[in-house]
DNA sequence: CGTTCTATTGACATCATTCAACGCCGGTGG
DNA sequence: CCACCGGCGTTGAATGATGTCAATAGAACG
């Protein structure tokens, strides 16, 4: 019951192209931006005002911090039904900025309404602390891959939450299109990109995946899901 | 405005030795739980229902994921004012096991009065997403050293971490007891644990760092913090 | 008083990075 | 149309940081 919404977004049908229609439907608290952005557009930068939080409803994103040596570090990438923005409310700016790396759009929750949903709404209130939870574990996942995994298992992680994440997608989910460069990945997984390329040549080499520019396939989850417990 | 009680839990003198307690008597959410816990006692296990969060007021805890391979992961280290459970809305099961490391205590606030709290007062809700945030933030930071940090650079970040935490204390915040073993260090870090200690000899040697068994000194705090910009 | 936990140190092995060269593709401008 | 260029990706060889294995010793605890 506590969680409806959250297996209500993997399963109901009615559900998978926009998970974010059920919270719009539901609660009416979040209004599809008209624009669309595209390719290598920002929605915003770090240090800018934090006034709205976002669901993605289409497309795919990343989350960037710049460093102080000038680089870049991803922290995570945001697929639809992603809510965006929870790490703002402690100095009410943006820490991160977010750029799209396909053409996406997104859904604004002002924080007016996201302050009324989370008083005025029992089921509203359940869904956002359900996607709050939800995006700490993510993190948390990922921690636990930096910490215990080598790079192979580190990657093969990497894929099967890629997966998981286009699983309302028409295609079967095992086989998906990267919309993140080798650079991203590696940077994301803190590696070198020459590591993911290896791997990717070995794991194909080994009849593991199938790789193709930037389509994947995994021909066996389950066997890529046991590697990773040993 | 926004951001009052976070500032407030860094610098206010009457909130130095138990920062909930501005919590708890604004919102009177949190109860002091009358038993104390010693170490290695723990507060709940992986698995357990989730009735309520808690934010410690004394000492220092762990949070354990055990792992398919029967090993542990720390996933982090509490220490007085922090609020711990958010991650467990989703399945609302707990999703770590809590382990004290010294001799400590905790408040309680029921769920009941925790989204009494998100409902009714304005700026009870801004604490909380405010401490949501912050717990967010912190994960980033360590997902950060894990992926861009060497060895010793994780290890500096760690120490200036418990430092910041230590600023409530009234030792000067440069020195300060470890209250974790090299073990739990180096399971958090992703190092080995001959790593740490290796690393503790060296900086000492360097006269970096003063290091007599738990007890930590950083000789030059800007030192260290310059030495992770590099 | 032994057993276990914690910590330190050395020798060696290994995985991932770094450096370097190269190819492919798409866009852009002459 | 072709030439050039920058971004993306692959592969090889050498280097180095960190893990693993092993030995030792003090501290904590029953």
């Amino acid at each position: 019951m506590y969680n409806q919404y959250a297996s209500t977004l993997e399963s109901d049908p009615s559900c998978q192209h926009s998970p974010l229609s059920c919270l719009c439907l539901e609660k009416d608290i979040a209004k599809r931006l008209s624009r669309q952005y595209r390719r290598g557009e920002a929605l915003f930068y770090m240090g800018d005002k934090f006034d709205a939080l976002y669901v993605l409803s289409a497309g795919s994103a990343k989350s960037v911090k710049n460093t102080v040596d000038g680089n870049e570090q991803i922290i995570n990438f945001h697929f639809p039904g992603d809510l965006i923005g929870l790490e703002c409310f402690n100095d009410m700016m943006h820490v991160h900025s977010l750029r799209f790396l396909e053409n996406s759009s997104v859904c604004r929750i002002s924080l007016q309404d996201f302050n009324r949903t989370l008083i005025g709404s029992d089921t509203g209130r359940r869904f956002l602390l359900s996607k709050i939870s939800h995006s700490i574990v993510d993190e948390q996942q990922l921690l636990l891959s930096l910490v215990r995994h080598d790079a192979e298992q580190r990657l093969v992680k990497f894929l099967l939450y890629i997966a998981q994440k286009h699983k309302q997608s028409p295609l079967p989910y095992q086989v998906f299109n990267l919309s993140m460069t080798r650079v991203d990945i590696a940077n994301y997984l803190g590696l070198a990109i020459e590591t993911i390329s290896r791997l990717f040549s070995k794991m194909h080499a080994h009849g593991i995946i199938k790789v193709n520019k930037r389509q994947i396939t995994l021909c066996n989850v389950e066997d890529l899901q046991e590697s990773l417990l040993a």
